[in-house]
This record gives structure tokens, C-alpha cells and sequence, in this order.
DNA sequence: TAAATATGTAACCGTATAGGTTACATCGTG
DNA sequence: CACGATGTAACCTATACGGTTACATATTTA
């Protein structure tokens, strides 16, 4: 069923899917984006986060939509805190009709 | 145009479409949803942001996805970034085609 | 009138994260 | 060899999350 494997982190797809494929080295890349090396580093290897300062730039260096960064980094973080907060409900719930899609 | 007028807070929506309709105050959605009730009062005015963790606890009491919660912050977020960032852009641009829609 | 409930807000705290700088070690290649 | 690219560690600052306690102010209800 796959249903909980950790989404991909957006930085994986950055240099996956834009800086491998353009030829754009992470130093280069963190130069233009005005961002240090290091950090980009660090968002590569998923070991830090997307923010939405960060898709700007990226959007910008990229031509992209910050968007697209930010939904691969909510689907991230909503899966990790989910894992986090694991089997907790509220002792009483307030749905209007059960299983909303919204 | 109204391009750029900051898009609605989820505090706000999660007041008036949502406590308001059930009758729910927010002293006791707070309860509910494991969080303190100072805390949920600043997301409803909007001097706090909506977590991954507050989505998943608002999704859980409400019905929702935590999807939901995190789409409505994340646009305020890339809105005000935007205009932090200002006119901000990269010496130099490495779009493969210009105007991508990604 | 007295009591209870809801709300906003201020002061204060601990923790985590973003992001930066500097520096060092290691690769791979011209 | 020299250079560029990379990872990473140590260290720093600023900001945000989220909590607790406490006070003031409605508003409602017994």
C-alpha cells in the first residue's frame, strides 16, 4: 500500500531534477541564489528545510514557482509530524460530516 | 488587479468557517486540539503561523486534511516573503525555458 | 448582584530551527 | 601540482514555536 514512506525532500529534486540536469554545480547555484553553500548543502541532503524565503529564491534562480517548492517541503513536514504525533486524537471530535475532504 | 493583497490567514478561516459555525469557542477547541489557549488565539489573529503540528491537531478535531491547514499558511507565508524579498533577483538566471510553469 | 465563562494580552521561559562564517579534509580532473 | 566541488564540524545570532501564569475585560446566567 505505500502509504507512509517519507515524501521526497524538495531538495533531492532540486539537484535531481535541475541542477544535475542544467549543469549548475551547489556552489554555483548557492552563489546566484544568494544563499551560503553550506545551506544548500544542507537542504540537498535533506537535512534542512525549504523555507519560503528559500523557494523564492530558488523560484527566481530556477524559474519556477516558489509553490512548487513549498508543497514538496509541506508534504515533508506533514508527514514527519504525523510520525510524531502518531496515534493522538482529541477526546472528542467536531467534524461536521465525518470524512471531509477539505 | 489585486494581485498582491496578503491572502487570508488560516487562524481566520479556522474561526469563522469552522468555531463559528459548530459553536465551538476557542477555549475549548484549544483543549481539544492539545493546544494552549493563548496560543490558538494568536493563530486566529494571526500573530502565529500554522504548523504541520497545529494542522494535524486542527485536522484531527475538525475533519480535515492536515493539507488544508498547511496550504492557506504556506500562501501567506510565500506572500509575505515575496515581499521581503522585494525586487531581489539572481545575476544571473538559469531557467530552462522562461515562463516555467513548475 | 454574584458567579462563571470566554477572550485578549502581557511577561517570561525553554527549545528548536534558519542561516551565516570560518576552517578543514577529501575528492576528481586538467 | 593546483583548482574547484563537496561534505562537515564548530560556533554564532536571530527568530519562531509553544508553554505557563496572571490580569483585565466583557458577557452571560443563576
Amino acid at each position: 500500500m505505500e502509504t507512509d514512506r517519507r515524501p521526497t525532500a524538495p531538495g533531492v529534486i532540486l539537484k535531481s531534477h535541475f541542477l544535475d540536469q542544467r549543469g549548475l554545480s551547489i556552489s554555483r547555484f548557492a552563489t546566484l541564489a544568494g544563499i551560503s553553500r553550506k545551506h544548500v548543502s544542507a537542504i540537498v541532503h535533506a537535512r534542512a528545510s525549504v523555507t519560503a524565503d528559500s523557494a523564492w529564491r530558488f523560484a527566481r534562480v530556477l524559474g519556477t514557482s516558489p509553490a512548487f517548492w513549498m508543497n514538496l517541503q509541506v508534504a515533508v513536514d506533514i508527514h514527519d509530524a504525523g510520525a510524531k504525533l502518531g496515534h493522538w486524537r482529541p477526546r472528542e471530535t467536531h467534524s461536521g460530516t465525518p470524512e471531509t475532504t477539505a
